[in-house]
DNA sequence: CACAAATTCGAACAGTGTTCAAGTTTGGAG
DNA sequence: CTCCAAACTTGAACACTGTTCGAATTTGTG
């Protein structure tokens, strides 16, 4: 018998995958979501369309491990913004700006995101299983703000209200912001994000003083 | 010469426009937005699927044509909300709620709008004039938050903020609420929103006292 | 070297939106 | 009623998509 993969063969494969995922993550910036085709992402990484069927069960797949990287460097910006800050109101209102602004400033990753949100990619969709995975990213992402809440004082259930109401007003600011429709109005996102934060800051840290 | 369209063929040419517009709105509702093929909508018209493209210039125009009808509906509810209500503060709530309760309750209409905003479907992308077009017409539908905001006291620059704010936490609340995701917390979308209006409206009428 | 496992590819399939030239239907002018 | 142009419809084709499959190639070790 010719002998079970080699730790060396696994780590070879492993970063064939890498360059794939490296391909498609310029393909996705380039063309946008949509536009990206699988013939183009096998070509920037040098193989041929089909090659990519033995890395990855499908395009859906790739997809999802690209967001699930961008869900874990969203987690890594909240996380570090949290430790930078001083005070638990301070380090609340920290953790709800740096989600909107990780966001605000990688369009390419929100794109990503709302993807997650409209089902992901057809035809076959994401199975259960892996959206439940990104959920669970997508959360751990978050968790940051919801302790920090705790921490300045609101019970964890508040808190979690909290981070629900937080994501939505980003995420529709984000909306806005990101498919230039903010100019619809004459108002700037950043601003519109801030003043709601605060607002929520100064009623949390009041209601629980 | 065999004479321009007289007014009855011009009739009948209109109606023919509706019905492929009907059947467009079936299968978006069956199929989901992206599933819908030109072929099933046209089959469901009774038509060859080029014979689609006598009426309209492309997929991209049927859609569009079929979300101004939905923001046509949207600025009717909101519009009947407000004039149902009784005193400025209670007809602003009303009319924010209409807003929201219209696409909670509509996930067809929903997944219209958010097509809009993500740069409508490829490859060609709804034009700037078409794209404008529907800007003015969500404009138009939120309009009566606003004015019901200045008649509740609130300068015009700040009833257009409120609008934004309004419009970005409804929007999150939806993506969460539509996309299921709204059970990653323990939360109710309806009780969410109305917090946030609640909120917005005793600020408003206590400022502007 | 030899052989099996891991990997890659060309060709094909069913599907998409769209175009085009060729047809059919239609309704009013002569 | 006839005729003809305008309005309308269509089948076939094009370029593209994600995906599948069998055959070919590369790879690493016994």
């Amino acid at each position: 018998m010719a002998a079970r993969r080699s730790e060396r063969q696994q780590a070879v494969s492993e970063h064939k995958r890498t360059l794939i995922l490296d391909a498609a993550r310029d393909v996705f910036a380039q063309d946008g979501l949509e536009g990206a085709s699988l013939r183009a992402i096998a070509m920037r990484a040098g193989y041929a369309p089909a090659a990519l069927y033995f890395h990855f069960d499908s395009k859906e797949a790739i997809y999802a491990e690209v967001l699930r990287g961008s869900l874990a460097a969203l987690g890594d910006h909240v996380g570090r913004a949290v430790s930078e800050a001083a005070g638990p109101a301070e380090r609340l209102r920290a953790a709800a700006m740096a989600f909107f602004r990780f966001y605000a400033e990688n369009p390419g990753d929100l794109d990503l995101g709302f993807y997650l949100f409209r089902g992901g990619m057809k035809p076959k969709g994401l199975g259960r299983e892996r959206d439940e995975d990104l959920n669970k990213a997508l959360a751990a992402a978050l968790n940051p703000i919801a302790d920090a809440a705790v921490e300045a004082g609101a019970s964890r259930s508040d808190a979690e209200l909290l981070v629900v109401d937080t994501f939505a007003h980003a995420t529709g600011l984000l909306l806005l912001l990101h498919t230039g429709r903010i100019r619809m109005f004459d108002a700037s996102a950043d601003e519109r994000m801030e003043a709601y934060v605060g607002e929520r800051v100064v009623r949390l840290t009041a209601g629980a003083k």
